[in-house]
This record gives structure tokens, sequence and C-alpha cells, in this order.
RNA sequence: UGACCCGUGGUGUAAUUGGCAACACAACUGAUUUUGGUUCAGUAGAGUCCAAGUUCGAGCCUUGGCGGGUCAA
């Protein structure tokens, strides 16, 4: 039996774990956490945090655990929310939800959470945890969930060892349906609500609504770059002295393209992204290929083949590096092949990893689409998720 | 000034050469998704530049305007 402090949401997922964990018979502690207040942008006008406090209380009640919240909302807006911000004005696309994790969940969270004397900390993340010895030393492996269609290992892929020394998984050796199942079968309140979706804690809002309270919208240009011009340039061999031009965004200019619109602001848009543009008569639809948020332009090409989409790999300064499995870290000069996601739900990628001075160039087996900067890569092997990185 | 061509939903095109307007893109809504984005499904939107005429019936034919373009002087 051990002290457990769990984290319930108010969703069927840590509501499930904190049952599992009281089928086991551990001692638990529920913590519900406030991370957001404002409701600037929602989209829902209802759905507070309140309402998801109130069902948290409710499974705790029902599952007999003592409850207690906790307001790290200014932690939140302070290493979350700003940081978020940042990017988006200089440019990049951030993934709130990873530094939530390692930020908030299991930083400022598990401090909270180890102040009622918990070993652990459960959370109800589709991922599994399991622990080596290596050199007489124990190192933690995060793995991905049971369930392929849920695993959330990637949004902890910025975690320490420190960190999952603390974590505990209940949910990661089941599928989805069977959570629901349970909560059925326990008749938690949770068990019909509907998953959690949008950046965690802030809810389902409209992104361009929540941004402009920071970003001040500016018109610009959209300038369409043609395929024809992306196939030339990319005709470059893929050896070590080219890393510096295929694993960079393209530094388009506007001399590259015409200008074929206007937009209210570049840093608004992300890679990849197809709606928004306001711009059609096009017999394919036109995606975002680039941006530029000094020049204030964005790129777009034509059609979802558009060589400008795709890229055959990336780079990770290497003060932007993590690696979960330090013992596994690549030496300057040293190259390995990985698994590599760059989001979340996607298929695992066969890729070189090749580690320099400056940091490590990934090299896909087939060209990526929509490598965006600020996103993070994840590297893993099979199952286990080795180590992360913000795209440059 | 003369000749010729064109004018259809927000945009780009289509309509068996007379029978009440289709497709793509965009937009909107929903589904999927604990980031952004992607993807998927559905909805709405023009009575065809204007005026007159031929016809049972015109986006398609005729005439005159208006607007845009090309060629010739």
């Amino acid at each position: 039996m051990k002290r457990i402090v769990v984290g319930l949401s108010g969703g069927v997922d840590s509501s499930v774990a904190a049952y599992l964990l009281k089928q086991q018979g551990h001692d638990l502690v529920a913590l519900f956490m406030v991370n957001w207040h404002e409701r600037v942008g929602n989209i829902t006008s209802a759905c507070t945090w309140e309402e998801d406090a109130l069902i948290a209380k409710m499974v705790a009640k029902k599952l007999d655990i003592p409850f207690h919240i906790v307001d790290l909302s200014k932690d939140y807006k302070k290493r979350v929310v700003d940081y978020m911000f940042a990017e988006y004005q200089s440019g990049r696309t951030p993934n709130p939800d990873v530094l939530c994790n390692r930020e908030i969940k299991f930083d400022s969270f598990l401090e909270e959470a180890l102040k009622f004397d918990a070993d652990l900390v459960a959370t109800g993340h589709y991922c599994r945890k399991t622990e080596i010895k290596k050199d007489g030393k124990t190192i933690h492996q995060l793995l991905a969930g049971k369930d392929p269609n849920k695993d959330q290992s990637y949004f902890l892929c910025q975690l320490n060892q420190k960190q999952l020394s603390k974590a505990l998984f209940p949910v990661g050796d089941l599928l989805k349906p069977e959570v629901r199942d349970i909560a059925r079968k326990m008749n938690l309140p949770t068990a019909e609500r509907k998953d959690s979706q949008g950046i965690c804690f802030v809810g389902k809002v409209d992104l361009p609504t929540f941004l402009q309270q920071k970003l001040i919208p500016k018109t610009g240009n959209v300038i369409e770059v043609p395929a024809k011009f992306m196939e030339r340039k990319k005709q470059i061999e893929l050896t070590e002295e080219n890393y510096s031009k295929i694993c960079f965004p393209f530094p388009y200019k506007p001399w590259n393209g015409e200008v074929i619109g206007e937009h209210q602001g570049a840093h608004f848009y992300t890679i990849g992204q197809r709606k928004g543009l306001n711009i059609g008569g096009y017999s394919e639809p036109l995606f975002v290929i680039g941006t530029d948020v000094h020049r204030n332009i964005i790129y777009v090409g034509e059609g979802k083949k558009h060589p400008g989409l795709y890229r055959p790999g990336l780079f990770i300064a290497t003060e932007e590096m993590h690696w979960i499995r330090e013992d596994l870290q690549l030496k300057v000069g040293e190259k390995k092949e990985f698994d590599v996601r760059i989001r979340y739900r996607q298929p695992l990628e066969k890729a070189i990893m090749h580690q320099t001075k400056g940091g490590v160039y990934i090299l896909f087996k087939d060209e990526q689409r929509g490598i965006t900067s600020g996103q993070f890569a994840a590297w893993y092997s099979g199952e286990e998720l080795i180590g992360s990185g913000v795209i440059a």
C-alpha cells in the first residue's frame, strides 16, 4: 500500500485511474487543479472549471477519497500561456500541452501533491511506465499506452527521470473502451462525459480570438509559391554538407512567388494550415508552406502534394534537446536510428538522428509533411519514448 | 475611331449549342483530436451586368446600353 495523490480532472480517465488505485488498496487523496479562470475566446459558454471540479468531487465522494482543490492558475499563466504567446509572437507554433505537463502537472502540481506526504502522483494519461536497472541505477522508462489510438506518451515527452520517478499511469494498460466500461460498471459520474479537447485547461477556444488578446493583427501579403519553384529548390542531395539547407524552414523571399491576397498577421498561421486563408478560386486547396513574421508575409502552395509542404529532415539545437533516457544520449558525431513523430497521433517514422556539436539533425526515411518550428519532435525506440526536442 | 472577344454564387470555371444553373476553392456548422494544424461529413450562397425583344420557354438567339480585354489605326 502506498500513499498516492491522484489528479482528478473531472474526466473519465482520471476517474478510472483513481478507481483502479482504490481497488488495489492504496491510500488515496484526490487533488483537482485549477489552471485557468478567464474565459476570453471561449466557445462553449458553459463548461468552466467549476463544473469539472464539481464532477471530480462527485467522483471522489463515490470512491470515498478525500478531495482537495489547488489553484495553479498563476503558474499556468506564467509558464504555459505566456510561453504560448511569446512563441506565436516570434513566428513559431508552440505546443502548450507538452509544456503544461512538464511545467505544471509534473512540477507545480507534483509539488503540491507531495505536500500530502504522497509517494506517488497518478494521472489519467494513456501511457505506461516501467523501470530497469543499469549500472546499479534505477532508470524509469516511459512507454506508449497500450491503446494505440489513445497513446498520450507524446505529451509527456519533456518529462525527466525525477518527474517520472513519482508518476503513475493506472490506465496506460487499458484501451479507451475498457476505461469507459469500467466507469459505467462503477457508475462513475464521468462515465459518459465527453473527452476533453483543445488546449488543456483553457478549454475549447477559438485560437485566433484567444491570441488576439496579446498579438496585434497586422495586414500583410499572402504569396503563392509555384510548385515548380520548390521542386527545383529541393533538388539537393541529402548529404551532411546540405543538412543546413534541408533541415530548416525554407527561407522564402517575396519574389519567389506572387501576391494573391492578404492576411491579418503572419503569427496567426502555422505550416500546413489550410483553413482561414480566405482565398478561393483554386482547383486545389491552398496550404501555408512558410511564414515570415518579420516581413509579415505568409507563403502558400496549391495542393496537398506541394513540395513546399514536405521536408526530409529537421534540426534541434543542443539546448532544446531533452533525453528522458539520459543514458542513451548521443555523443557528438554519433548517428542512430529511431522512430520519430513530430505531432500527436502521428504514426512513428523511421529516421536517423545525427548528433553534431550544435544540435541534432533528424533525417527521415520518408519526407515529412508540415514540419513546424516550435513543435516537439519525439523519438522512440519501439514502445519507449527516449527523448524529445523543439524543432528549429 | 474601327473590328473582334468577354461579363454566371465570395473567387475560378461549367451548363447536351433554347427547357428554370453544376463543380472546385473559399465560408459556415458538426465529427475526429488533451497543442497548433490536418482529415472527414454536412449547410448555406448566384436566378446568370442592365434594358428591351423573339419564343410556350433564354445564361444560352436579336438590338441597344454599361463594364473589362484584344487587335487595328
